[in-house]
DNA sequence: TTGTAAGCGTTATCAC
DNA sequence: GTGATAACGCTTACAA
């Protein structure tokens, strides 16, 4: 292993030129910062982080929590944990996966990033000793990502009508939290825009729910309606039982999810769908925690990216 | 910062005897191991890992490698990801997600676990310098986990003859690698046994692939007909193209799954599949590879886990 | 069986 | 601007 003192040896420098040559660069004459940097790469020098992250007290370690109950195999997450993973990785940092908020300052770390969270852990959040930033929207002045939900369901509702559909109605997530609130709003806002009526029907996010509506609703539905989803599974759960109706797709009822993460693709017809840009999301929330980390915990305020439009066979 | 100091102040031992009494107790004497160990739980006193790993020259840190170049939202892999994160956890390990295998070695790590990877990526496993364990069979001799792929396929197959199926045909995946072939001698082996003569077709691990050739093929499916996949996806292609064909599911045809992830309950009807314990696996990949670099590198064999029939409604 | 000293690779501090 | 020294928390090697 080819350390600070072999680099020092090498350039004919002391340990701590080598090292201000990294860390201060700055601080060290050209000349000599020249020859160390030949000697850095002439002995392809890497600093070890271990010993790094000893003497800063540091553990160039991070955890990534996962709070909400559902199965972790949504494979929304896996779109986030490599972006995440993916900015951790350019700092040398290495995460460890968590579910159990409780269980969550075992072990070390330099701060965790929190996703899947609710209103009702907030509380908790308080109690945290080290910095951390949130995957999700809200309003308590945690620092946070996420998608930019309002928009989101307004470009959707946007397109809709664009296509002609008369009426628009909106299958939403049954929580109480800010991002369905934004999705929602996103909706009724430009509905009243073109005056028309809202109607929101709310369900768990599972396409079983979402059938179940359709089902008890099918007749009260005319030809030409949209429906905005609020998730991709919603989306799926619609459709299928839209066709089990016996309704066509996409000629008299459009369909449209949100997040565009593997389930619209292996859905049939293929969705139209409000694509999240998940992976990034996830690389920006290491960035943001890296930072934070960096300058101990000061606040990194908060961050709201745009969605795309999906077009595909669910919409007309 | 609770340190080893403060450890040994409290029992009035020095700093060693502390050091002894985590790492080999039994050179210590049952007295002063009791009074430290009463120290440690009074300052609940937990070791600083970065120092433990500075001083064993290790990263604490160790790469879970994607090669598969599908993309990387297949719910299977987050599964895998979450039980080897647990297996880590336990061992105050942490990890890198890393998806190209030439920048493998870059950064630091103590040790990697290759998913994905193909028979023509082994040339570049020699090279390798530090410990690894794959996940997925494999006859050159390299420490793995994987299902038990043939018996996977025996009891599915086996089950589709007691549901009174006359005729298995086998949708297999289009690539010469160890799994496949081990799944196709679990069903041909079993038809054998029965009298029966094998037939299989081989796609692309793409819904839609599988769609179109039982679409290029349904006039040859007579009643009685149970699919036996390779994949759960490749499952649900087939269910939708025989859906689509008008044929009855499970009545008339019957079609099983293979993986047990997230897609199979997506389904529509949910798919009777084969169950991976994929958590499971991930575990012991996790122990198994931190073994092996605790063993500094020496072999640790082969493990097949046992799946599961999971009936549900795409069989009679 | 227990303790002392040295060292892992790095950086902060304080001289020069 | 540069270098010597101590320190981070721990373990190995050796001495008592």
């Amino acid at each position: 292993m080819v350390t600070l003192s072999d680099v020092a040896k090498q350039a004919n420098v002391s340990k701590m030129t080598v090292s201000r040559v990294i860390n201060h660069p700055e601080q060290v004459t050209e000349e000599l910062r020249g020859l160390v940097e030949a000697a850095m790469v002439e002995l392809d020098y890497h600093p070890n982080s271990v010993a790094q992250a000893l003497v800063n007290n540091r553990t160039n370690v991070v955890k990534f929590v996962t709070l909400e109950d559902i199965d972790t195999t949504e494979p929304y997450y896996m779109n986030l944990l490599f972006g995440f993973a993916r900015g951790l990785t350019k700092k040398q940092y290495a995460f460890q996966l968590v579910t159990d908020l409780n269980r969550i300052e075992e072990g070390r770390a330099d701060g965790y990033l929190i996703t899947g969270s609710r209103t009702h852990n907030y509380e908790l959040f308080d109690k945290l000793k080290k910095p951390f930033v949130l995957f999700g929207e809200n309003h308590r002045g945690y620092d946070f990502v996420d998608t930019d939900n309002q928009l989101g369901e307004k470009t959707a509702t946007e397109y809709a009508l664009s296509r002609l559909y008369k009426q628009i109605i909106f299958i939403g997530l049954d929580v109480k939290e800010p991002f369905e609130y934004s999705r929602e709003a996103g909706y009724i806002n430009t509905l009243q825009k073109n005056q028309l009526i809202p109607k929101i029907y709310r369900v768990d996010n599972h396409s079983h729910a979402a059938q179940k509506v359709i089902q008890d609703h099918f007749r009260e539905f005319k030809k030409d309606t949209c429906f905005i989803c609020a998730s991709d599974r919603i989306a799926i759960g619609v459709v299928r039982e839209l066709e089990y109706q016996g309704a066509k797709i996409p000629e008299d009822f459009g369909v449209i999810g949100f997040d565009g993460v593997f389930l619209d693709q292996v859905s049939n017809p293929k969705l139209t769908t409000i694509k999240q840009p998940i992976f990034k999301m996830g690389e920006l929330l290491a960035s943001m925690l890296l930072q934070k980390i960096a300058q101990s915990g000061s606040p990194q305020g908060e961050l709201l990216l745009e969605p795309k439009l999906i077009r595909r066979e669910s919409t007309r």
